[in-house]
DNA sequence: AGAATAGTGTCTTTGAGACATTATTTC
DNA sequence: GAAATAATGTCTCAAAGACACTATTCT
């Protein structure tokens, strides 16, 4: 390549005709389950099934490609409400086995997006097919993406343990009982609430007292606790491991 | 898009125009020291700087472009060596950015490399301007390839601690001893040699002895070491944690 | 009153790490 | 012989987890 073709880009002869696109893997805590936001597709290919939303990259970065998808497909926008604010994205991995969709060679890039309580996808808007669905009722989805919502939850999963990650699904606000369900609702197993309790605390950084309690006690009853917020700590040291099981070693 | 554009796939004017190329960290260990593969850019743009193997996609999977890339940019081929069979690949992380490419939209899924010990790479082939340099003296890499490339130290020093991936930059059969230098290189700094062995043998199917020890002792002086090879276990239970150091905490 | 929950105390076991010691080998 | 290294032993401290217990609040 010489100097003029370089002045004037690659020549589309010279590289593969690809499309790029991101999926986003969008997870929120609703009613003590993990949920994760499909959309349902209404064509060709996989008409009829559920999918996880996405679409062609356009003229932005990665990361705001997958935030942009999960605003349109949430009905939230960016300007409306500082609830995306506090949505947290991170990249999962990319997928691009040729023939992971019929029509043509597309490389998804797969996103993780962790929210504390998304409203439910306005009708009419173009979220009119998108809810939420707990994860373990998320089966044959559309393309490979079976896989990239088990890669999704995986990540998740690791994360919980050596990340404050799990302040992600609270509120600005939060008592350490709600903490623990969120570890319960992704890990998928009931945690000691004594021992989690010390242990929460214990870990530098985690969570801060903001000094006041709930308004009231659990629902079917117990002392009102108090209210905690997300630290500084971008690592928890020591980690919160999860209860070992031997199947998961090898 | 209706069934008849469904079976013609999509349209080149629906999708905007990108490039997937995949870039490699490869990483060894020669002479001590953690050696990242670079390849001297012969022309424009960065022409004279130095940067990661890497190339377009072609009609493969993500995983199969970069073993291609890696095999000739070191001048081996799948069919004359198994050198590459023991070759470790994994897909690091993707990079999108506009604009991260001169010339056009350029996405580039990179990817980590780990051996246990390549040839130099051979002169007069393709691989002609690509060679081995410690990681601590690459810099001023082209594109945003010093960022890539630390982001996969990052990930391989991770991975140390929770995985056997030591072992993939290791012989078939090793000492403790090479095991802990491996350790050392990466992570840049020294390990207690007692602790560290005892903790390796204490792991569950790390490391599983060959019963033979090693032909001479160490080269200035101790005795015969034993040799193993690496076990089964495909996470590291309990880990083995890099020295606390609090500045990575927060 | 009865039940559920928040928060704390205590004990045991495991593992990390500092340090010491012995045996073996090379120069 | 001197120095280095492999491998093991010992001790201390931190942390995980099981369990118990008290105080508080709800129905």
């Amino acid at each position: 390549m010489d100097e003029a073709s370089f002045l004037a880009g690659y020549n589309p002869r010279d590289y593969p005709a690809v499309a790029v696109t991101v999926d986003v893997v969008a997870l929120t805590i609703r009613d003590g389950r993990l949920c994760v936001l499909l959309v349902e597709r209404g064509q060709q290919p996989f008409a009829g099934h559920r999918a996880l939303p996405g679409g062609f990259v356009r003229d932005e970065t990665l990361d705001e490609a997958a935030l942009r998808e999960l605003a349109e497909e949430t009905g939230l926008t960016p300007d409306t409400g500082d609830v995306l604010d506090r949505v947290h994205v991170e990249q999962l991995r990319t997928y691009g086995d040729p023939g992971r969709d019929p029509r043509m060679r597309i490389v998804s890039v797969a996103y993780l997006a962790f929210a504390p309580h998304l409203p439910e996808p306005v009708a009419g808007s173009d979220a009119a097919r998108a809810y939420w669905v707990p994860v373990d009722e998320a089966k044959d989805l559309a393309f490979d993406h079976d896989q990239i919502l088990a890669d999704g939850l995986e990540r998740a999963r690791d994360k919980l343990e050596y990340t404050p990650l799990a302040t992600a699904f609270v509120g600005t606000a939060f008592t350490i009982s709600e903490l623990r369900q969120v570890y319960a609702a992704v890990w998928g197993e009931e945690l000691h609430a004594g021992n989690f309790h010390r242990k929460v605390l214990s870990v530098p950084g985690f969570v801060e007292s903001t000094g006041e309690t709930a308004a009231r006690g659990g629902e079917r009853g117990g002392p009102r606790a108090r209210l905690y917020r997300a630290g500084d700590a971008r690592l928890l040291h020591p980690a919160l491991l999860r209860p070992t099981r031997e199947d998961r070693i090898r």
